[in-house]
DNA sequence: GGGCGCATACTAATTAATTAGTATTAACGA
DNA sequence: TCGTTAATACTAATTAATTAGTATGCGCCC
């Protein structure tokens, strides 16, 4: 049996990308966002939206004619959390085997490893 | 209908953390493992490592008296694949915002900056 | 040999998310 | 008003992973 999420799945994710985005949405305008890369039905959107709303990730507004989506909590909110979970998940909650792995990963330019660097300077921010 | 997962699953790595960690096990050494943190049936982890076999994450040697599931890949080589697909999938294959939010979230030791400054001097390493 | 415990093969059920169709209502434009 | 399109509510089916039971075979010990 399928256990719950605790964070967003691949395609609540996705969706909420696309609100994100644009900051607020109908069905249809997420439906015509997603169709351009992939085959989805109308009322599969119609569907995952309804689910992200009873999952208390979106809120309906009234619209002029359709009903309006809303982000509850901002993406970055969100993803802090989804990256808290992984590395709880894979990393038994220590950040440093992630870090490592990223930075030995070649794909930083000259500029972010500025800001990284700065960023590790700060003592305690 | 749910999507196959291209990394390991929730219950998948949690099995495959404790062969990576003996290095290969039986069921019923693993089965003692995680029954010390949870209630899971004989024949559940007999499952999960059965389809961990069937996907290519473990393979079989016969032992003494059970057969004997050893990883297939190292650890490293499949968590790194796990970033890669977190990366990918959260933050559309960049990974500076992901390393952004690490750095701003506090629990670093003096330690572990010195050694994330390192590599971050290192070029193309 | 027999009983007991363990290992293995096989089978079945469950779950949450995903996909999407149908019916009905509402809105828009001619 | 009518026809068409769009929105909404509701319903159903599917999927992969997860959970675990049953039946049988094997090994060990008395």
């Amino acid at each position: 049996m399928r256990p719950k999420s605790d964070t967003l799945t691949g395609q609540e994710l996705e969706l909420m990308k696309v609100i994100w985005r644009t900051g607020r949405a109908t069905v249809r305008e997420v439906y015509e966002d997603l169709k351009t890369r992939r085959t989805i039905a109308y009322t599969s959107v119609q569907t995952m939206m309804n689910v992200l709303e009873s999952k208390g990730h979106l809120r309906k507004e009234p619209g002029d004619r359709a009903q309006t989506y809303v982000p509850v909590r901002p993406q970055q909110t969100v993803v802090r959390s989804m990256v808290r979970e992984f590395v709880d998940r894979v990393f038994d909650g220590s950040a440093r085997p992630l870090l490592v792995h990223l930075l030995k990963e070649k794909g930083l330019t000259a500029a972010e490893r500025k800001e990284l660097q700065k960023l590790l300077d700060k003592e305690g921010e």
